[in-house]
RNA sequence: GGCCCGGUAGCUCAGUUGGUUAGAGCGCUAGCCUGUCACGCUAGAGGCCGAGGGUUCGAGCCCCUUCCGGGUCGCCA
């Protein structure tokens, strides 16, 4: 680096207080615009651009020669006099629009090849150009606005957490493997042959172990892990804002971090969030929107049509009911004449992806005649009391899924409802609906492994009220869980841990496990147990997600430095890798298929 | 693993029922240009039409296989 060239500003710095100052910029060519005899820079770097003018009038012939030399991407060092534009070429698309530097010196410090592309918040690019040369997408400025805004959120947070009390701890990465939950990615052991660490897909176990060892509050920024695969807004590797209290029940645990919702709302976005935030518990999310993370920022709401379906002479809803299932609607409000039939025909195949046999209709037209191919198994009560119970008005559409599990007219109408929102516009894009889900089943059955499953976690208390089902009802056990929702994404979730060895007992019980197994897995968290523990609970916040919501963004790649791509790899590192053969061998690992 | 969409110039895309030499915009290169900021004008370079096979007189286009990317279901306690 010359020493004759010390930054005094960023490029978006100077204002018009530093009119007919020297100063010195560093940073990116953004644009060269060359008119000969005159050649105008957009000087580039994190906080904006400053437009710098080389002048050939004014720069000695070798200097100017050199600055005909640049081009896009170049690292400068300028030096000049900052001076006022003319009134008319000012810029007003530019903070810095009504200033330039007058450039009298300047320095190539750094010459670039033409990039792949260009370096610009309106691209459209593929995703694996962007990631194999990430360090240029990174150069974009809505980039840089997210990252600088993820480091924002993460300092509110350390600030937030530490005026309440909570200590900042790290827990290790190199961890045991656990049964239940996602797959690990394991990492070999070279002292232990055949043995593996586990990467921590929570600190779940260490932050609980943390509450016994009494430090009361933690709180930490940690990374997680799951080998799973990926999704817009799922990554192998993820950040948590993780934190765990002694001493207190669900009131307290979301008391303490809806407040800190509201102080990053307020702080970040300049929104007042109304507190207490509002509750649905998860049979009520369900019922009305088929979702345990449902987008309340629109109706649209589901109707369960069981009890007059179960008389309707038409097997599909009757078998449905009497299998235990159930027959629900949502009414896509006046939207008859923007339907056509081929739209419909693929809704009844989008269900179909998730389980659904198939979606029944009734368009109710705008002079209120009735189309539907399933009204003649119908009698004209059933069909008012289907209209009442929906508020069918004209140019109204329904749409029937009638399933023997409610799982999945739930989960085919609580997408049908997200994708009909979208079509017809219905979400408040300006709207922040933040909401608790609480009252977790605490099992599911799971089809696979033919047992109940914890939903939330082994570890997660069950109401008190319902700790007699752990043994002869598992199905009906409330969990102390709760979720943490933003326009229908789940961006945390947490709960009530047991820390009662005798109901852990019974939950191992439960989840199928000899206490042996139990045992064997969790040792040192029941060991740990024994010796005095707190009542405790906490919550994990998903940072990714919180970010790309704050940012706008509709993936959480936008928000990580260097994401993976869907099947798992880094088009920038090209990892994951093959390694030698000599690293394999001291950890007696053969290259398998 | 299933389903849907896509792969044509450095980037983003168009390419008609299968028919001459595969196009556009941006970017790039060169020349001209002292007030541009989507600078302008002129000229130019740049293509294994993802790969392999097939049908055909003829394939970017049709068929089969395969690879790659995105979304999604399963999966993600």
């Amino acid at each position: 680096m010359p020493a004759t060239f010390k930054r005094t500003h960023y490029c978006a710095q100077p204002t018009q207080a530093q009119i007919g100052e020297k100063v010195t910029l560093m940073g990116w060519v953004n644009k060269r615009r060359d008119l000969g005899a005159l050649i105008f820079v957009d000087l580039r770097d994190r906080t904006g651009i400053m437009q710098a003018v080389f002048d050939a009038g004014k720069l000695p012939e070798a200097a100017f020669d050199r600055a005909e030399s640049i081009r896009s991407e170049f690292v400068l060092a300028i030096s000049g006099t900052l001076v006022r534009r003319d009134e008319e070429t000012v810029n007003p698309l530019l903070p810095t629009g009504t200033i330039e530097v007058r450039v009298d010196a300047f320095e190539i410090l750094g010459k670039a090849e033409t990039p792949p592309f260009e370096i610009d918040d309106d691209i459209n690019v593929g995703e694996n150009i962007r990631y194999k040369y990430r360090y240029l997408d990174l150069r974009r400025p809505v980039m840089q606005r997210r990252l600088m805004l993820r480091h924002k959120i993460v300092k509110l947070a350390r600030d937030y957490y530490d005026e309440q009390g909570f200590i900042e701890i790290e827990t290790p990465t190199l961890g045991k493997s656990t049964p239940e939950g996602a797959r690990d990615y394991l990492v070999p052991s070279r002292v232990h042959k055949g043995k593996f660490y586990a990467l921590p897909q929570s600190p779940q176990l260490y932050k609980q172990i943390l509450m016994v060892a009494g430090f009361d509050r933690y709180f930490q920024v940690a990374r997680c892990w799951r080998d799973e695969d990926l999704r817009a807004d799922r990554q192998p590797e993820f950040t948590q804002l993780d934190l765990e209290m002694s001493f207190v029940d669900e009131e307290d645990v979301m008391a303490v971090n809806e407040g800190f919702l509201a102080r990053l709302f307020k702080d970040v976005l300049g929104k007042e969030i109304a507190l207490p935030l509002p509750r649905l518990t998860w049979k009520e999310a369900m019922d009305r929107f088929g979702s345990d993370k449902p987008d309340t920022r629109f109706a649209m709401e589901l109707a369960d049509l069981s009890d007059i379906a179960k008389d309707i002479d038409f097997n599909v809803f009757k078998g449905a009911v009497e299998a235990g299932g159930s027959v629900r609607v949502i009414n896509c409000k006046d939207s008859v004449d923007k339907l056509p039939r081929r739209e419909i025909d693929s809704y009844v195949e989008f269900v179909k992806q998730y389980r659904a046999k198939g979606l029944a209709w009734i368009s109710l037209t705008a002079s209120g005649e009735i189309k539907s191919a399933i009204t003649k198994f119908m009698t004209e009560e059933q069909i008012q009391a289907i209209f009442a119970r929906c508020n069918a008005e004209p140019n109204d559409t329904l749409f029937f899924v009638a399933d023997g599990k409610d799982s999945v007219v739930y989960a085919a109408l609580g997408a049908l409802r997200l994708k009909l929102g979208e079509r017809f516009d219905l979400i408040d894009e300006s709207k922040f609906d933040l909401l608790w889900v609480t009252d977790f089943p605490q099992f599911e059955y799971s089809e696979e492994d033919r047992r109940y499953v914890a939903m939330h976690h082994p570890f997660t208390m069950p109401k008190e009220e319902d700790l007699p089902l752990l043994e002869t009802d598992p199905g009906k056990v409330h969990a102390k869980a709760y979720d943490i929702v933003l326009n229908g994404n789940e961006i945390g979730g947490g709960s009530i841990r047991i820390h009662d060895p005798e109901i852990q007992k019974r939950m191992f019980a439960a989840l199928g496990f000899t206490p042996e197994r139990a045992q064997e897995s969790f040792s040192y968290l029941l060991n740990a147990f024994k010796y005095g523990t707190p009542p405790h609970g906490g919550l994990a916040f998903g940072l990714d997600r919180l970010v790309m919501l704050l940012s706008g963004s509709s993936s959480i790649r936008d928000v990580i430095a260097f994401p993976k791509i869907q099947n798992a790899t880094c088009p920038m590192t090209e990892a994951p890798t093959f390694v030698e053969e000599k690293q394999l061998k001291e950890l007696c690992l053969e290259i398998g298929e």
